[in-house]
DNA sequence: CAGTGGTCTAGACCACACT
DNA sequence: GTGTGGTCTAGACCACTGC
């Protein structure tokens, strides 16, 4: 290697050459350059090169080390940033995104209260009721992408928003990437779920798809929340993925919403 | 005027001038170029200068219009592309986004059958229920910013996929920009009724609001979307926005979840 | 073929944050 | 001041569409 950082690791077809032949083969179906820096970005953040909350290199540190121009590290660091798994911050440097943030407390939690905002109540009062280990029952292994029987972490929590019980959620995790994680862990973790994962597991969910029913609520449902046993309530189903579509957590909340609602915003 | 195509009508001060002096206000709060450029396209998209379907002008012709290079319209462009106002076509130029599609059929509709999508299913069955105008309660005023007791259109209309009826809907429209809707013209139409308001009223819907809530079928929910009265639907209270953020529809629905979700993608 | 959007580059300068 | 992201320009060339 030349005095340079060291360019690309496993180049298809040395993704990138001088200015004047920088074109990435005819044909075939190929993407633009901006296209693969992202993807040699991206796999720098699942390889762990940097962590969630640190600074990655200057667009221009970036466009040396790849032998592109900065405007086209800027374009793939662009499309990184909507996709919200890098932060752009003018003046200090572009950091990668993490759950562990004020801002970004519930930013997969689209509830709110019919008026305020969530933290204009004060913090949720946080209960886990179980966290166990299972063999993962069919379904939950179809959308973990596991097989029938595979560990899966079991834990159930419910979330109380002005001394009312408003979320149970019982959710599934894959039993190897979050092998060690305890009832203790996660009762004593302080701030939100998906920055413990971050933190001591290097599992970062990056965005999730969830599918919304009313339903009325079960007998454990309605202990848990205090309502009548058929109450209408708002069944989630959420299903996170980390990098690359890789399913991390599959979660069904039940939801009160007497003081709540849903919030989405259609473009 | 010199030969240049008429450039900025109202310029609060002369937004370009020479590529040397192209600084736009020293210091006191300002906008780049850019956003300058993408609020004067905007302008004559509410003007009409283009309407739905139309084809604006290409980059390099705007470019010349407002005095700027090619690549500040087309970052322009690029943002209005992504908030869905414009849509580009390589090769063949860049449109006025409309609801009069194929593919946008169901766009600012998250209902989904738990297994295969709403068009494998074949066309909704549309049936208007009702269509009267009256005076604007209170609550329906506020969200649509008129003064209660303001002229407003009230429309009930019943959605059936798959010979369930699936949606009970009822929507309010301010009286002004939609006077002579009647029930015909609604009954009559046949594609998405936002295609309807842009063709015959001038009035595109760009943005809309969303909040859900489980509730219990009341007495004509049941009726009309045969269930039992007390049985958890899906509450569904939209606000749609025209340009500029005007509210220009207030629409309350119910949605039955036996067979379909709300399907919402978060990242 | 000409016209359109899409990509890439190189260099200049501005705005913001830290030291 | 130095270093970072943010804006703007100018020009070259590629890819897709339709004449």
């Amino acid at each position: 290697m030349p005095a340079q950082t060291p360019p690309l690791s496993d180049p298809p077809q040395t993704a990138v050459g001088d200015a004047s032949a920088a074109w990435n083969g005819s044909s075939p179906s190929f993407s633009p350059l901006y296209q693969q820096i992202k993807g040699l970005i991206l796999r720098s953040l699942q390889a762990g090169e940097w962590k969630p909350g640190d600074m990655i290199p200057s667009e221009f540190d970036l466009a040396a080390r790849f032998r592109v121009s900065q405007g086209t590290v800027r374009k793939a660091i662009d499309e990184l940033a909507t996709d919200n798994l890098l932060v752009r911050r003018q003046g200090k440097g572009t950091f990668v995104a993490t759950h562990a943030e004020q801002h970004t407390q519930y930013r997969f939690l689209r509830l709110m209260p019919d008026s305020g905002n969530l933290d204009s109540q004060g913090p949720a009062a946080r209960h886990i009721v179980e966290c166990k280990r299972l063999r993962a029952p069919a379904d939950v292994a179809r959308q973990l992408q596991l097989r029938t029987g595979d560990p899966v972490l079991e834990v159930k929590r419910v979330l109380a928003f002005a001394d009312t019980p408003t979320i149970l959620e019982e959710l599934w995790l894959p039993g190897g990437p979050f092998k060690g994680l305890t009832q203790d862990t996660l009762a004593q973790d302080q701030g939100p779920m998906y920055a413990l994962f971050e933190a001591q597991f290097g599992v970062r969910m990056v965005r999730a798809e969830e599918k919304i029913k009313a339903v009325a609520a079960n007998a454990e449902v309605a202990e848990r929340l205090a309502v009548t046993m058929g109450a209408p309530v708002l069944m989630v189903e959420r299903l996170a993925y980390t990098y690359n579509d890789v399913p991390m957590e599959l979660r069904r909340a039940h939801y009160r919403t007497e003081a709540h609602h849903y919030r989405n915003d259609l473009s």
